[in-house]
DNA sequence: CTAAAACCTGACGTTGGCGTCAAGGGCAAG
DNA sequence: CTTGCCCTTGACGCCAACGTCAGGTTTTAG
């Protein structure tokens, strides 16, 4: 299997690819004329390099896993290795959690304007914010919707 | 208050307080002699950007939330994009529970070390990712069926 | 045979949230 | 006055996972 196929099925650029190999990630064999040449598992491989690059493991991490991977087995640095970053993990996903509780509260907040909920009325504190400046951003005032998230 | 006090209360250094003013999501008043001085909630306000930050919010986006908390309400694009920064959230939450499993996955692996449960040296595959979608998603795999509730 | 894909190797560009000097000003204590 | 700590603006550095362009070769379809 050459590189565009495995992109396409692993859902990645080949650009990725390459830069998976310079990292030690994933190893291709070379056709004669220089083409690389991947085996079934490599779409395998390169959806869980992306997994864990998702989870913000870096690179470097991730080429200290790999092996135990490939062998089965390794080292107590490496368990220590990954139940470290289960630790990171469990943490980012308590962080994520609670972003996404103070999203709610803010729309919640919104939706009912008393104010116990709403700390923005019962102290003036952040108050003389709301007019001038917070309209407009960084240059003209001309742009109204440039806006698409 | 002083830049140095809210820092060290809201647990960021001088230099993100800066940054954020320069991106607009904080305020300060300045002293006759130009130094930034703080109301008591500019902590809690700072606490509040980091979490946002810390759940991959980037700033423009914290930008627009913010004036909604400040004044309690906000456009119906603005509730637009909480709900869509809240399906980032919960999609983010679903990849590292994945990348989470495939970790614990690989600690299996490596303390039962029978061929049975050991992909690399067997075909089938070890994820409950099942390749029939791969065609083309190039932004980020988020596919998970549902394993948190 | 030819033209279009697909592939190759460099190599520079991007993005964001700061870190980190650099060079100076302000202000209380001794 | 001077020491020392905190503050100011400005500007460059950084890191990581690629995107993207350039310029050339190989494979494939017609």
């Amino acid at each position: 299997m050459r590189i565009g196929e495995v992109a396409r099925r692993a859902g990645v650029s080949t650009r990725a690819l390459r830069y998976y190999e310079e990292q030690g990630l994933l190893t291709s064999e070379r056709s004669p004329s220089g083409q690389r040449t991947y085996p079934e598992s490599a779409v395998e491989r390169v959806r869980m390099i992306q997994q864990f690059f998702t989870a913000g493991l870096p690179s470097r991490t991730i080429l200290r896993i790999l092996p135990c991977v490939d062998t089965g087995h390794g080292s107590p640095e490496i368990f220590e290795l990954l139940a470290a970053e289960r630790r990171r993990i469990t943490a980012a996903m308590e962080d994520l959690a609670a972003a996404r509780d103070a999203l709610d509260r803010v729309v919640d907040m919104a939706n009912h304007p008393t104010p116990e909920h709403c700390p923005a009325l019962r102290e003036p504190a952040w108050a003389p914010y709301d007019g001038a400046e917070a309209t407009e951003v960084p240059t003209g005032p001309s742009r109204a919707t440039a806006l698409h998230a």
